[in-house]
DNA sequence: TTACCTGCAAAGTCTTTGCACTCTT
DNA sequence: AAGAGTGCAAAGACTTTGCAGGTAA
């Protein structure tokens, strides 16, 4: 299962890297299509998938709507509107150790959190 | 837009209060399907998103899956197997204030958050 | 050469929705 | 009677996957 260097994957590395925010699959798909017409869908899901396996990049799954895809920064929280959907980061410390007030693991491992914050833009508040 | 009352909403409301627990759609449509063959996913899906509306039952969207739906008691947070996929209550405190640590608020209005753990839940770990 | 990768299309999962009929109020 | 709710099926959003041909190493 050695990884090969694709035109594709790097297009689809590119892309996540370039756009410094979170992208979605399709987004990414949609960038790459406009240089590279014949890309498909599925070969740019298989690059996300793979490169945030292997930690190239960072996929964080939304509730209620698509996945997103961020140029491996550092970790940090977001915030959805309820009205519009759209995902914002949030200037917010990162809490490295919350796992560590769960009073009871049960024998689980804890490897890691997100936070969705949920609010009301500033677009739809003003609305 | 005033509700009504109809057998389906209230075997609905009683699936998800009964089951002590977070239910997905198709789980409740399962249970129900039981005892009333004829009703419909389409009618178990409204009657979430209408209870959750409401107020009567809590909706809890998961990142990357089906979302699940709570008796609404107190606020807490999960816990998902990265392995298996399964969603997990987490013994930890609810941190009501959390959103006061939001440092640029960018003149959003927080409303709540969700806090998803990521963990390997025992009987993954064991195997 | 080999085994990983791609494009394509089909399928899978979860959810919403248009339509015509039914039932609560 | 009015209009909210229902069952059904189709569609929609997002993602995965089987297959046959292509390509990096």
């Amino acid at each position: 299962m050695n990884k090969r260097f694709t035109i594709q994957r790097s297009l689809v590395l590119e892309a996540v890297k370039e756009l410094r925010r979170h992208v979605s699959a399709d987004e990414v798909y949609e960038i790459i299509v406009k240089k590279h017409p014949d890309i498909s869908r599925g070969t740019v899901y298989r690059n996300l998938n793979l490169l945030s396996d292997i930690g190239e990049i960072r996929k964080v799954e939304m509730p209620g709507g698509a996945a997103l895809y961020d140029h491996m920064c550092r970790d940090h929280y977001h915030a959805k509107c309820v009205k519009c959907n759209q995902v914002f980061d949030v200037a917010m410390e990162f809490i490295g150790d919350l796992e560590n007030n769960i009073k009871d693991t049960q024998g689980f491992i804890f490897t890691g959190h997100d936070i969705i914050f949920k609010c009301v833009c500033r677009d739809c508040n003003s609305k």
